[in-house]
DNA sequence: CCTTCCAACTAAACCGGTTTGCTAAACCGG
DNA sequence: CCGGTTTAGCAAACCGGTTTAGTTGGAAGG
């Protein structure tokens, strides 16, 4: 066995030292009011003195609660952390977690098993994001009675609590925006799931998205052929590969729907490359406002998403689940995006690339 | 008491509907080959059926470890998430944590106080980045008999496993190839302490790093004045605010030393608006390398720091020290540092700004 | 045929606390 | 001075597992 904590008080030992029962000593650190002044004073002192501190994990089990939320993620910490819409998302939960005095476990998968991981997990609830739909840990989690509140996946899950954002009116605002400008010739880009042929599809976050554009497009009598939809990795080099792949297929579009900032910045990049000015020969939008956004020449025109609201509306959530401890049913809650208007995006050029080849 | 799991079946549940004991039950998930391999087949199936999972708390408790790792910041993490350099810190760490198949569980102060939250912390050891050498949690550890890593902080506390970077040699780097451009008169810009009048001195990184400076100027004979020495808030707000205040007591620096990249990216707004053309009239060289500063124009000159290899090697030897459980002296490490040269020094102006006022 | 040994399984102790139910003494009004 | 109520503290049960130290029945060995 373990001796890592050999020479650890325990409670037995403080009681000893101080001539009582271990009921007190647990009296004067949980419940003073039940012991005189006196008493409990002498025990803390024992117990400091010694050193003690009860024991972390014994506490959790009697009490039948862990006072952690687990925050799952499907995919690696150290991917998870690389991304800043990630690091935003945990900043909203963790301002929510730490005011009601929660700490934060982070749950990924454990030599390639999310499930293991789960039931190694001491926690009283999850806030899980990012899960697609034939994730089988939700309802391992449900069976084990714990509350979990989905983010990124409303829809795949419809009978548990869940936030998510309006992707698809965030998408019409850009398009619509575009279309204001004057634009008519557009190109999509899209983001691929990272495991290719996975059925994957970021909870359907890449199917609202394009639904949003094609909504907005049809209704201004723009048709977008499936060839102007282009996907790739959710990167800045991914961006890139998307544009200039279409332009050698003969794509002039004069407007980008990107699903990413990273893509929109990779693709603004590319546009350079290919001679073209942004925005005066070519528009840009992004999606989601990540900080990088604001600080590029020039500043990315996007879609801005409340990631860290996000986060703290799904800290809510799981809390008041925990809380009220099962009953009552599961709350959706559908955050609104708005779009941001910088630099990237101008009227539309005349003739030449309208009018251009093909 | 919670009711929580009212229905989740416990071990008893599972053994009486197999007709076994406790003991075999356990045998059949942590010790199959103590078992006929039908019965543990039989067991198996009759707790997947029931729908049990092994309660993790009672796991860690018999068990005496729980494969978690406690990452330990000063700060609420809702601000400590919202700090890039932390977020690759924890990157670096999540890797080398994952591989070893342990999560992390962040922890930081509950209500204010870092110690209570240290006590609820079931984990089996600590990586504490940016502790000032006057936090006593440091020792409430030792003697709970967990093993800690210090980042960012050795020299504070010697008797520590720890891992630091030359903030020294790294700010040396810095001056010496803004004294290489000819530069003779500088401004240093520094980070102040988060709470004004804390004796938080970032574990004494600011000083190390006005050490490095002061170091390579002395060598060429340069002298740096206390007042051309002038400290704000990490931000990039601050940076701008401490040359614009520089500027307006009569400094005429041709060259910025700040110690942060977004004081620097601040410092370069600064200069725009005071007329300045960087790097022309004015260079920065900033500090840590964050991603922003590639993408900033101009380019920012940076001395780069290896943010998450330190997390990385401060995990290995957290998990080292927990492996061989105690024993053995504490492993120090330094890693080094290195300057990234991009677009924002240059030459230092000929004559009017150096031989200017005062 | 009797012993020995092994495979298969179990009862009970244990991990380190918290909580319940109870007792004895102090207190209190009548 | 007595019965009833508090107060202070204790022993034992409990949380839900794991581990130790057996126990049993049957096969192998002599």
């Amino acid at each position: 066995m373990r001796q890592e904590a050999r020479d650890r008080p325990r409670i037995a030992d403080v009681a000893r030292e101080a001539g009582v029962s271990k009921t007190a000593v647990s009296f004067a650190f949980n419940n003073p009011e039940r012991l005189s002044p006196g008493t409990a004073a002498r025990i803390r002192d024992v117990a400091t003195a010694l050193g003690y501190r009860p024991h972390p994990v014994a506490r959790m089990l009697t009490q039948g609660r862990t006072r952690t939320l687990g925050v799952l993620t499907p995919q690696a910490l150290s991917v998870v952390f690389a991304n800043p819409y990630f690091a935003t998302f945990s900043e909203g939960v963790a301002a929510v977690a730490e005011e009601a005095g929660y700490s934060l476990l982070f749950v990924s998968p454990v030599y390639g098993s999310l499930a293991r991981a789960v039931n190694r997990a001491t926690v009283d609830g999850f806030v899980a994001i990012g899960l697609a739909s034939d994730h089988p840990e939700v309802e391992q989690i449900r069976r084990a009675g714990l509350p979990i509140v989905m983010v990124d996946s409303a829809a795949a899950f419809p009978e548990h609590a869940a936030v998510d954002v309006d992707d698809e009116g965030g998408a019409r605002l850009a398009a619509e925006h575009l279309l204001s400008l004057g634009h008519r010739e557009f190109l999509v880009i899209g983001v691929e799931p990272p495991t290719p042929g996975a059925t994957a599809d970021f909870g359907g976050v890449v199917g609202r998205r394009l639904r949003g554009y094609r909504d907005a497009l049809a209704a201004a009598g723009v048709d977008l052929p499936d060839d102007h939809v282009v996907v790739g990795p959710a990167s800045v080099e991914g961006g890139s590969a998307c544009l200039v792949g279409a332009w050698e297929d003969g794509r002039r579009p004069t407007a980008i729907l990107a699903m990413a900032d990273a893509m929109a910045i990779g693709a603004i990049n590319a546009a350079r490359r290919l001679g073209l000015r942004v925005p005066a020969d070519i528009s840009v939008v992004g999606f989601d406002d990540i900080e990088l956004s604001r600080h590029i020449e020039p500043p990315l025109t996007t879609v801005h998403q409340p990631v860290r609201r996000k986060g703290e509306e799904a800290c809510r959530l799981l809390l008041s689940a925990i809380e009220r401890d099962g009953s009552s049913r599961p709350d959706h809650r559908r955050l609104e995006m708005r779009l941001i208007v910088r630099g990237s995006t101008g009227p539309a050029s005349t003739g030449k690339e309208v009018a251009g080849v093909r």
